[in-house]
DNA sequence: ATAGGGTTAG
């Protein structure tokens, strides 16, 4: 549990969820009638070979697009089976004509050699002067001038070295136009790519386009490290069109990419998360007989971390495993952060013993890696282990890692070891404490309730100038509102919001927790602050008091809130809606809005069935919303009761056994609610955090309760 | 940054 935002809201809200589209599939035939009954809101025994159409597209505009359409640009072009080597290569080969050649060659096996170079004695007066230019500030004129004093004669190899140590761009655009201008010697390949390698440091994709026409119309060839540069250069600045059109005018003018040129643009579909055409590439670069050096397999296991795909990790692995390439330390970094993406914190601690193994020595990114990882999943003894190996093997660190540290300790509950490690930075000379380091600590203080270390910090960050971001603000109104401190709550609000903080949903659920269970004027007055962030959803609680708003009201403002809902932020406002319909006495409601919720997919498996056991899981629900699945589902249980329709040997509730400090509350909670209704649900002794009943315990009271209302 | 590709924080 956990994780995705422990931060801010309540512990109902703080379970992670998949924020897929698909989940938010509901039945449509079951949603036409305007007519209530309880059949209609019951989706708890529902056959599961029935499986749900959807009937609502919250997120259509987040679709990806077809496999062919991503194919697309790349099917015209580069990846045409052999008749188009023709016109891919300038100077046909007898290899392509040949029809015992089974593949054509996506890319050429042999990287681009560079040429060496030759000592230059002037190396260090020419590196000097480059120094002092590109520390001056010098006008055009100025620098024109200086560069007349050169210490050595401009020839290529002095221009070239001067060219190599000149920054910023500007700077270098202007020698290297200088240099043309005084038309020395030819301008080869590699002063233009010095000259891009400057300018992609300053992201001046335009000039270096500029640049790489230039070379075209003056006769200079254009090779692997010119193309590299220009599409790399398109990548960080965000121009993939660019990116691709360049790699395909390369495969046009007959040159083929090597390895290094592959796999950048590898990496610009990755970047895009376009998963299948990386793979497209990475096959055919296989067929050509290209074995991937580690580069190009860092970036397959960055494409699949970022889909969350344990398979394509797993496929990443035994393809190096296969062509017995040995991961270096970025593979093994990003493999573990995919397998963090991809939940799977026991194999990435098993992959980081075999790394350690291997004999790698981790670095910050590793570990940072890790301990994230071991935070999410609640592994607090993986968690603290790792800290203590840090320590003794003297292992880097740096501040990002420290400020994982405090996350972590946040994720887990750790308020000592935070605030030693706090206090540890607080002193430190080579770290400083920034606004993720106070965050991480107003998170701690907002989880484990304290208010008045919460509002120590408050005071300090204004003291010293950090700024409250959005996170801060959550967990400051969490801590406040648990702690009642509804005037403190209110006046953090007001101040981040005049410092200018943009309330998100997040902020906004916390709101609307805090709302569920406050009293009379507090309530007012956190709705009041949830007026100026959501007014909307202001608007539904009243309509949700008021008994005159009818069924298919609720439904469609509801549906209209969590469409512009983020996802992560859906479960969370109908967890608190539920919770405020059940303590403003509006039971039915609750069930309506638990039934929508179910439909719009909010609450995956919260039924689950196998022929031995039904289960009610109710872990990521909050308390009344438990309650209100209960009564649902107690309610299903008698009619099947009635009607003499099978029910399995066990029937169970999940409610999870609380790892977290603060989640303790909904299995005590549901064991009251539970004995409140006499129901035959014992809590498990060997299962912590189940409610176990058997089909006779079941039938026997259902039938005895009805026997007492006849 | 010494002519080109890949990895860290709510």
């Amino acid at each position: 549990m956990a994780a995705k935002f422990s931060t801010g809201l309540d512990i109902h809200c703080s379970i992670p969820y998949t924020s897929d589209t698909k989940l938010l599939y509901g039945s449509s035939s079951s949603t036409k009638s305007s007519r209530l009954s309880i059949k209609r809101f019951t989706v708890l025994c529902n056959s599961t070979s029935k499986s749900p159409k959807p009937n609502l597209d919250l997120d259509s505009s987040r679709k990806k697009p077809s496999l062919s359409e991503q194919l697309k640009p790349l099917s015209n072009t580069i990846l045409d089976d052999p008749p188009n080597q023709a016109r891919i290569l300038s100077k046909p080969k007898s290899t392509w004509v040949n029809p015992t050649r089974p593949k054509p060659s996506v890319l050429s096996l042999q990287r681009q050699k560079r040429s060496s170079y030759s000592y230059n004695p002037q190396i260090r007066d020419l590196k000097n002067f480059a120094r002092r230019l590109s520390e001056s500030h010098f006008s055009d004129d100025a620098f024109l001038a200086v560069l007349e004093d050169i210490p050595h004669p401009p020839t290529r190899d002095n221009a070239l070295l001067v060219l190599n140590s000149l920054r910023p761009w500007q700077k270098t655009l202007f020698f290297f136009n200088w240099i043309k201008t005084r038309n020395l010697f030819p301008l080869e390949t590699i002063f233009y790519n010095v000259a891009m390698k400057s300018l992609r440091f300053g992201r001046q994709f335009q000039q270096i386009e500029e640049l790489a026409f230039e070379m075209i119309d003056s006769g200079v060839e254009l090779d692997n490290i010119t193309y590299s540069t220009i599409i790399t250069c398109a990548k960080r600045c965000n121009l993939f069109d660019k990116a691709v059109e360049w790699f395909e005018r390369m495969y046009k003018t007959g040159l083929m990419p090597d390895e290094v040129t592959y796999s950048a643009v590898l990496d610009v579909y990755a970047q895009l998360g376009k998963v299948e055409e990386v793979m497209s590439l990475y096959e055919r670069g296989r067929a050509s007989g290209w074995t991937p050096d580690p580069v190009a397999f860092a970036v397959l296991a960055k494409v699949f971390g970022a889909a969350g795909d344990y398979d394509g990790i797993r496929f990443v692995l035994q393809e190096m495993k296969a062509l017995e390439v040995q991961p270096n330390l970025v593979v093994y970094n990003t493999l573990l952060e995919a397998m963090g993406k991809a939940g799977k914190p026991g194999l990435a601690r098993s992959l980081f013993e075999e790394m350690v193994d291997s004999g790698l020595t981790p670095d910050a990114k590793t570990l940072t890696a890790l301990i994230k990882i071991y935070g999410k999943a609640r592994w607090a003894r993986d968690a603290l282990d790792l800290w203590e190996r840090m320590k003794s093997n003297g292992w880097p660190m740096d501040f990002i890692l420290y400020n994982t540290l405090l996350s972590m300790c946040a994720d887990l509950g750790l308020e000592e070891e935070a605030e030693t490690l706090f206090h540890d930075m607080r002193r430190s000379e080579n770290c400083r404490l920034d606004s993720w380091s106070y965050t991480a600590m107003l998170n701690i203080y907002g989880s484990v309730g304290n208010a008045e270390k919460a509002m120590a910090l408050f005071e300090e960050m204004s003291k010293v100038g950090i700024e409250l971001n959005v996170m801060g603000c959550t967990c400051l109104v969490q801590c406040f509102g648990r702690a009642q401190r509804i005037d403190d709550l209110v006046k953090v609000f007001e101040v981040s919001v005049q410092r200018g903080v943009k309330p998100d949903d997040r902020l906004c659920g916390c709101l609307l927790s805090v709302v569920s269970y406050c009293k009379g004027d507090d309530a007012d007055k956190v709705l009041a602050c949830l007026q100026q962030a959501n007014p909307r959803l202001v608007t539904f609680v009243k309509m949700l008091e008021d008994e005159s708003t009818s069924y298919d009201i609720v439904k469609e403002e509801f549906r209209s809130i969590l469409t512009n809902t983020s996802d992560d932020a859906r479960r969370p406002f109908c967890n608190c809606l539920i919770d405020i319909c059940r303590k403003r006495n509006r039971a039915e409601r609750a069930h309506e809005l638990l039934y929508l919720g179910t439909v719009y997919g909010l609450y995956p498996g919260l039924h689950t069935k196998t022929p031995e056991e039904w289960r009610l899981n109710v872990r990521a629900l909050s308390v009344g919303a438990a309650q209100t699945a209960f009564e649902e589902w107690m309610r299903t249980l008698a009619k099947i009761v009635q009607s003499e329709e099978p029910l399995p040997e066990v029937l169970s509730a999940n409610t999870g056994a609380g790892t977290h400090k603060f989640s303790q509350g909904l299995a005590n909670a549901f064991a009251s609610h539970v004995e409140k209704f006499a129901a035959p649900f014992k809590q498990s002794e060997e299962k912590a955090g189940f409610f176990i009943a058997t089909r006779e315990d079941v039938v026997s009271w259902v039938q005895s309760k009805a026997a007492a209302n006849a």
